[in-house]
DNA sequence: CTTGAAGCGATTTTT
DNA sequence: TCGCTTCAAG
């Protein structure tokens, strides 16, 4: 087979352009639609089969987890499994894969712990509380957060910050390079690193130590990177340091599609590429190959709206297409059914991994989810803090963590507090203190020594026994062992599996099932990496966020949930844009902070990623703060023109709620929604004990554990009903009624 | 001191 | 509805 013939064939004119030249920097302006990546992926396929370029020379970054599964598949795909080998990663994945081998110029070793936003956070509130005796409320403990993330991705370190910005324009200005470097320094005494070190640390450590720099440039010869526009400055030097000596850099982006402007992404990166590299070679891709004529209009009707953008005529040769669709419903609920009830018309013809549900914020998931889940149509939700940042699951992490790496104190303090044994402020004070005087030992070793601590001694007890159960789990994952076993045994040990019991069956939650999932993902890594440590374990899901990013092979054929950030990139032939209402999309703190453009150039995004459909929805009510508000059409709406969306409103009278709500409403069984509909489905097994007679105050019952006694009142109704009953060991107790199974005597 | 219960407000997008 | 803060009992 020639490759070279095989590898542009399919291609049109600009597109084998780019993939030929494979030799120096060029820049791709490549419109929505336009087979970016299908040009990203030819280019790794032509530089391996026809300029014999070794696959580990060559590396391709991109944003989110799901485009980077999507572009390695492809690739894989169309260049054979030899491209396996490419490192096709997203920017953080990459950094931490360098930084892993970078650490030692850190002194620190390469297995250290990753904070998330919460982690990070909890650890500068204590910081604020502590040294500065601030007690700040979680908003502003973000900002603190976000600050300095936002230093670090501008690569400024504390000691450099005095003279890199000023202060006085920022809020608690005259503390922040304090706090700072205070955060930086306990970050370091427990061996963590959170997002924003996986970008800045690896290129503070490229830029000062010249063999480091020398070694990666020499390892890695061509660069690939999607979407360039998104980038920001410590990406920006990243890319440029390892890329600056060969000088084989392929960049595409589209500056319509900028929307990670709140995260220090700079536009001008992509505009200024032809200053940085003066000899690039500038490729236009403006043929859409994507969407139908109609969908295009509307996309170019709306981002003409803009000013200060780069002149791009986007055309397509599929004209024919049917009209978008906008559809008023009365309230978000309704919103939520009427799009589940299209799915379920389009599954006839359409695949349900070819339909996309797209929202503004994460929060906007759980109706859509409720609706699927009762019409029994699978769907996977990306992004959000959908798994990992679940009670349950940090919960169990934070052992697992603490045994990993006993120097970190966020896990450390989730582990010792959770489920509570006896160590409260105090005694969490006096471990503080010890451990300020003796930094280089572990919280481990420090709860080791407890009898020196002046602490009760219950606290003590509890401490030591933590101490030597978690010294004894340190002693296994030295070796390999079976990730699941590990996780029963603490779960056991811990205490967590008699309380996420308990509050199961109290309180209705599912917490077991989700560390069932997470046990899956244990076995899903062993299966994927025999040779995988605990600790690799703990590195790779720190950069997933939920289960779908967990398992991509589990794709099947599920309808898509994601936010429009989490959608760029992709396509379906399906995309219904769900909450086209003023304060939601526009969302109202964009609005606020005059980001108005690049809300519009997201929703230029949103509407760019269908291919034959596409559907708007909004609502004329939705729940918000408790209760209903009623909203306003979304801007973005009227910008389009009329003739160019078809319009139509349901009423509440026809919608499906009302429907839905009566059929449900049956006494024997509490109507559900959502989550609970989950139980319901694993209670069905046992049916029969899940139908409860209707009680009433006075009543005598039994229950399974706590014997008889005698209601007292019936709190609430439908799935939140509570009953209070009074014992026989004169103990009142207040259960979900729908999870109790009770006998009226 | 620690913990559970009652009361109150909720501020976005990713890794 | 959920999660956090406040308050009082053990």
């Amino acid at each position: 087979m020639n490759w070279a013939d095989e590898l542009t064939k399919n291609l049109n004119g600009p597109q084998a352009d780019a993939v030929r030249h494979t030799q120096g920097p060029v820049l791709a302006l490549a419109g929505a639609g336009s087979g970016k990546t299908r040009t990203i992926v030819h280019r790794i396929g032509y530089l391996i089969h026809v300029d014999g370029v070794k696959p580990w020379r060559i590396v391709a970054v991109t944003f989110t987890n799901k485009a980077a599964q999507e572009m390695q598949q492809r690739t894989i795909d169309i260049v054979g499994p030899v491209a396996a080998d490419c490192l096709i990663r997203t920017y953080h994945s990459f950094g931490l894969y360098l930084l892993r081998q970078l650490a030692q110029y850190l002194e620190m070793p390469a297995s250290f712990t990753i904070w998330d936003e919460a982690d990070q956070q909890s650890v500068i509130q204590t910081i604020l509380t502590s040294k500065f005796n601030l007690n700040l409320n979680k908003t502003q403990v973000r900002y603190f957060a976000q600050t300095f993330s936002s230093f670090k991705d501008s690569l400024i370190s504390p000691d450099e910050l005095a003279d890199e910005v000023d202060l006085d324009q920022y809020e608690y200005g005259e503390i922040m390079q304090e706090a700072y470097h205070l955060y930086e320094q306990q970050k370091k005494q427990s061996i963590a690193m959170d997002f924003a070190d996986l970008l800045y640390q690896p290129v503070r450590v490229l830029q000062s130590v010249p063999e480091a720099l020398e070694k990666y440039r020499n390892r890695y010869r061509y660069f690939l990177v999607d979407e360039y526009q998104d980038t920001n400055y410590a990406q920006y030097m990243l890319i440029n340091l390892l890329a600056g000596a060969e000088r084989n850099l392929f960049v595409v982006g589209d500056d319509d599609q900028a929307i990670y402007g709140w995260r220090g992404a700079d536009v001008t990166n992509i505009l200024n590429f032809n200053q940085d590299y003066p000899d690039a070679l500038v490729i236009k891709l403006e043929e859409n190959y994507r969407s139908t004529q109609p969908i295009l209009d509307l996309a170019n009707s709306v981002i003409a709206n803009n000013s200060n953008r780069m002149e791009k005529r986007l055309f397509t040769s599929l004209t024919e297409g049917s009209l978008p669709k906008l559809t008023v419903l009365p309230d978000d609920n309704s919103e939520a059914i009427f799009i589940a009830e299209q799915i379920a018309r389009l599954s006839q013809s359409i695949h349900h991994d070819e339909i996309a549900v797209l929202y503004r914020t994460n929060a906007q998931s759980r109706l859509f989810e409720e609706a699927l889940l009762q019409r029994k149509i699978p769907y996977r939700v990306f992004g959000g803090t959908a798994f990992f940042a679940r009670k349950e699951v940090k919960d169990v992490l934070a052992y697992l963590r603490f045994i990993d790496n006993p120097f970190d104190e966020v896990s450390f303090i989730r582990a010792v507090t959770t489920p509570p044994r006896g160590i409260g402020e105090k005694s969490l004070e006096k471990i503080y203190a010890a451990r300020f005087d003796n930094p280089e030992h572990s919280f481990l070793a420090i709860i080791g020594r407890a009898a020196t601590l002046e602490i009760p001694a219950k606290a003590q007890l509890a401490l030591t026994e933590l101490h030597d159960w978690i010294t004894e789990m340190r002693a296994r994952v030295k070796k390999q062992v079976d990730l699941g076993l590990l996780l029963e045994d603490i779960l056991d040990r811990s205490g967590l599996l008699a309380a996420f019991e308990e509050e199961d069956r109290l309180l209705g939650t599912n917490r077991l099932e989700h560390i069932t999932e997470l046990k899956n993902s244990m076995l899903d890594f062993q299966t994927r990496r025999p040779e995988g440590l605990l600790s690799d374990y703990l590195q790779d899901i720190s950069l997933y966020t939920s289960t779908a990013d967990l398992n991509p092979e589990g794709a099947g054929k599920a309808v898509n949930l994601m936010t429009i950030h989490n959608a760029k990139g992709l396509e379906f032939e399906v995309v219904f844009i769900t909450g086209m209402d003023e304060d939601i999309f526009p969302h109202y703190l964009a609005q606020r902070n005059g980001d108005i453009e690049e809300e519009r150039r997201l929703f230029y995004v949103a509407v760019t990623r269908a291919k034959r459909i596409l559907q708007l929805t909004r609502a004329k009510r939705r729940m918000m703060g408790g209760q209903y508000q009623q909203t306003r059409p979304s801007v973005f709406l009227g910008e389009i023109p009329p003739g160019m969306l078809k319009m139509e409103e349901t009423t509440a009278a026809t919608s499906p709620v009302a429907t839905y709500k009566k059929t449900f409403q049956a006494p024997s069984r509490k109507p559900v929604t959502g989550e609970k509909f989950k139980n319901m489905i694993t209670a069905a097994a046992n049916a029969d004990s899940s139908v409860n007679p209707n009680f009433k105050p006075g009543d005598r019952v039994k229950h399974p554990n706590f014997g008889t006694g005698k209601v007292l009142r019936i709190e609430g109704s439908g799935e939140s009903a509570k009953i209070h009953i009074f014992f026989s060991d004169n103990k009142s107790r207040k259960f979900l009624l729908r999870y109790t199974n009770l006998e009226k005597l």
